[in-house]
DNA sequence: CGTCCACAGGAATGACGGGCGG
DNA sequence: CCGCCCGTCATTCCTGTGGACG
């Protein structure tokens, strides 16, 4: 009872701090990465330009096709987003036939599902499923030819699109006006990846990249201006110090220059900030932040991994709590068979698991490079490069593991 | 200086499951 | 709804190799 007792007096204290302490936030919803704010510092000249692009839309025109790069983090769908919801405002005042069609290619998934999106726009029905991708392509057609309209159909990390499933939704898309009477269809592509024009036949490229914009990485300095405009809409006045403002621009920039980094950073420090009552977010805060970020990032990679993949880790972990230096491929293959065993599991062949851990060392999760020991052969030398608590933590939560996770490897018992 | 260890890692092939066209 | 095809994961078989040992 006591120990209720306790733990409800915590609890009252927590929410006491909350209600009573300093709030840090003003409107936390301007953090998130789907916020698309008024204003895009050091994107005035895209803005510009694409806003040149799209206008002859308003007059009933068609525009150029548009190809647009950039890594993530550096402004392209908030660009696009904000010139389309720019366009639609004034279209509508001047009654103009545009239409506007955004999709992201990686959410849709499907072309299935990008078309009906397309035919949604045009307020064509289509049922969810069970159409001939041929048959939703006529009635998109049909619809289009019924009345005037100039669709801009903006398809986002379209590379995701081509690389799963070809180009031929986009040959079609690019040869549709064509056939059409009246209305015009053009197309802005989004995309992450610069040699993405490889997947692509040479007639759909030259079509679609009438036009080509290349967002850069924002630098430290533009960094801090666009966090410095959040942070005005997101924090109480004061808030947020020089310090710790500079560090999460200087630690975003180091990481290819990625804005939404930047404002995760900033959200967190935040939050951590007014969940222990401080009146300022300082520069600690930023550089917890960045821990916690990161923490989070390996958990969930952790826990996400295929079953033999944790079986591998799990064994790189006992091997390594027994404190033998001695992690190399066939020691760790042979913790492995007896993981397997104790949990009644066929084992995998060594020459797979040589390839898992070749995937973990990928994901960051391992450590691993090749040595030879002469005369003892050529191996590979691994360490676990996630903090060995960690590993320990996320396997405890798992019910599957409790029986194994103090397991000590037979295999090293002898001397 | 050649040998030979203990694997690395490529290629071919098989098992399986899920989506697609008819 | 069914067969077909394709991608993914795994196995099998294989050739390649840096350097301590004798």
């Amino acid at each position: 009872m006591k120990g209720v007792d306790r733990k409800s007096e915590i609890l009252d204290e927590v929410f006491e701090n909350f209600l009573r302490g300093f709030k840090i936030f003003k409107n936390r919803e301007v953090l998130r990465h789907d916020y698309i704010p008024d204003y895009l510092p050091h994107r005035e000249e895209h803005i510009r330009y694409l806003g040149e692009i799209v206008a002859p839309t308003l007059g009933g025109f068609p525009c150029s096709n548009v190809f647009i790069y950039g890594k993530t983090g550096t402004g392209k769908t908030a660009v696009i987003k904000y010139v389309l919801k720019k366009l639609v405002a004034k279209a509508r005042s001047l009654n103009s036939p545009v239409r506007v069609c955004y999709i992201n290619c990686r959410l849709a998934g499907t072309e299935y599902r990008i078309l009906s999106s397309l035919c949604n726009a045009i307020f064509v029905d289509v049922p969810f499923t069970g159409l001939a991708l041929g048959e939703v392509f006529d009635r998109f057609r049909g619809g289009l030819n019924s009345e005037k309209i100039i669709l801009l159909t903006v398809l986002d990390e379209i590379d995701v699109l081509v690389k799963e499933r070809g180009d031929s939704l986009l040959y079609e898309l690019t040869r549709i006006n064509e056939d059409l009477s009246g209305s015009r269809v053009s197309i802005i592509g989004i995309s992450n990846d610069l040699s993405f024009k490889e997947y692509l036949d040479p007639r759909v490229l030259s079509t679609l990249s009438e036009e080509e914009i290349v967002f850069k990485p924002y630098n430290a300095s533009e960094l801090r201006d666009i966090l410095l405009d959040r942070a005005s809409m997101a924090f109480q006045e004061g808030v947020l110090t020089e310090g710790a403002l500079s560090l999460c621009a200087a630690l975003a920039a180091a990481e290819h220059g990625d804005a939404r980094r930047a404002l995760d950073l900033l959200r967190v420090a935040g939050e951590l900030a007014e969940r222990e009552g401080s009146k300022q977010i300082v520069e600690d805060h930023v550089r917890r932040a960045k821990r916690r970020i990161e923490h989070d990032r390996m958990i969930e990679a952790l826990k996400s991994l295929p079953l033999h993949s944790k079986f591998v880790l799990l064994s790189v972990y006992l091997l390594s709590k027994t404190g033998s230096n001695k992690s190399v491929t066939g020691d760790i293959y042979n913790v492995y068979c007896e993981v397997c065993e104790r949990l009644g599991m066929a084992p995998l062949t060594q020459r797979r698991v040589s390839g898992l851990i070749n995937e973990l060392d990928v994901i960051g999760l391992l450590n691993s490079r090749v040595v030879s020991l002469g005369r003892y052969g050529r191996t590979k030398k691994i360490t676990l490069s996630v903090p060995k608590s960690l590993v320990r933590r996320v396997f405890a939560e798992d019910e599957r593991f409790i029986s194994i996770i103090d397991y000590t490897p037979k295999c090293l018992m002898k001397p």
